[in-house]
DNA sequence: AGATTTTGACTGGCCTGTCAATCAAAATCA
DNA sequence: TGATTTTGATTGACAGGCCAGTCAAAATCT
């Protein structure tokens, strides 16, 4: 009703707005239908246009996929370094930022999770993961390890920083797995308090299953 | 050439000869093309035989992936109740036969590991999933929470039983995921060593990286 | 008017499931 | 034992349906 008054909704919108438009109804269809079922036609349903509209942005649909894949690693890489950004430089407050950054709402939706997790699973992608994800995973890893290794020498643990690493962040990877695969009772709070007490076991004065201790 | 002496290679075999051949096809069809990509003709391609014996053997594509998760699913709750069972009584023991079972060969092989990988990241598999493994998943469940309250009395740590078994049980799945995503340079030693460390922060006194301490 | 976006019908290809014909082994008969 | 029938596994061609990508026409914007 006050659709004729305010916004007339443009037929036609600038090009990175559709593209933006019809990447998120790719990661919603993944998610709902599952990659194997997710078909152009069911994309642009999804999105309120016609299923022309994706070859005409997209090309193909290989495209299509590799530009949602390419927004999901851009969109994660951007939120944890913002998280370490904002932590400072203690080893500790550094920690607490990465493992919080992985459950921020913007990241850490059922239809992201969802979709990341499609991704992963089919093999046919892989190629394409390691293409897109490959450099952040590496620079994700090589972040995390050092910081790491900064805990233990200031905290005066004993424990090899790499595997610690390593620990922290398959614990979050299957966390995220199990709040797809599980049935929906899964919180944030629960994943959170999760990782947090895996950080407490090799942390204990520095992290409580209630978080990082200042 | 001792063909002709020995095996005439029956064309003709026994029901369940073929549906287990049919059945291991799927895995490595789902393995190498992904599900989405997972076509009838690719499975009997695989297993040497026709297309249409699959219809004959299975009716539909979709009991032919139920039975295959199936299978997947009692062999793994078979491994690891057997490992569990030649543990004996002692808690540490317990968990440490545990830990082993998911990387036992019969079980973690690149294959199977994919095709577990499929049916968590394919949506459509998810009421599947919950049906074939929802209890095996739960039984699972409680017994390692069971081995973490009694290894946590017995030991005089403190921590939530539940909670460390969770982080644990998505330790282990974590790793999985990474044997699978990453580069298949990741050792069957490696994971097993990244769950020991794991262990090994929340039962210092029982488990090292190298694993459990008797 | 000219440029650009949007639509929806169309095509060629692939996939699942069906089915009639074939074939090998087992069972039965002479 | 040798011939014949029965059983049930196996094959490959086929039909029906769905999907990605194309394209000409229409709608919209500048």
């Amino acid at each position: 009703m006050t659709q004729v008054l305010q916004d007339p909704i443009p037929r036609k919108m600038s090009r990175d707005t559709r593209r933006a438009q019809l990447i998120e109804a790719t990661i919603e269809t993944l998610a709902l239908r599952g990659y194997a079922r997710t078909t152009l036609t069911e994309v642009a349903h999804t999105a309120g246009l016609s299923h022309g509209l994706v070859n005409f942005h997209f090309d193909t649909k290989e495209k299509l996929l590799s530009e949602t894949l390419s927004l999901l690693a851009e969109e994660y890489r951007a939120n944890w370094q913002a998280y370490l950004h904002r932590a400072g430089v203690d080893p500790a407050a550094q920690l607490a930022a990465l493992l919080l950054a992985d459950f921020d709402p913007a990241i850490c939706t059922q239809a992201r999770l969802s979709a990341w997790c499609s991704f992963w699973g089919e093999a046919q992608s892989r190629p394409l993961y390691q293409a897109q994800c490959g450099a952040n995973d590496a620079a994700y890893n090589a972040c995390i390890a050092q910081i790491c290794a900064d805990l233990l020498a200031q905290g005066g643990y004993s424990g090899d920083a790499a595997r610690v690493a390593r620990v922290l962040r398959v614990t979050i990877q299957g966390v995220w797995l199990d709040m797809i695969t599980t049935a929906p009772d899964y919180t944030i709070e629960e994943g959170q308090a999760t990782v947090h007490a895996c950080a407490a076991a090799f942390f204990p004065r520095h992290f409580s299953a209630a978080g990082v201790i200042l």
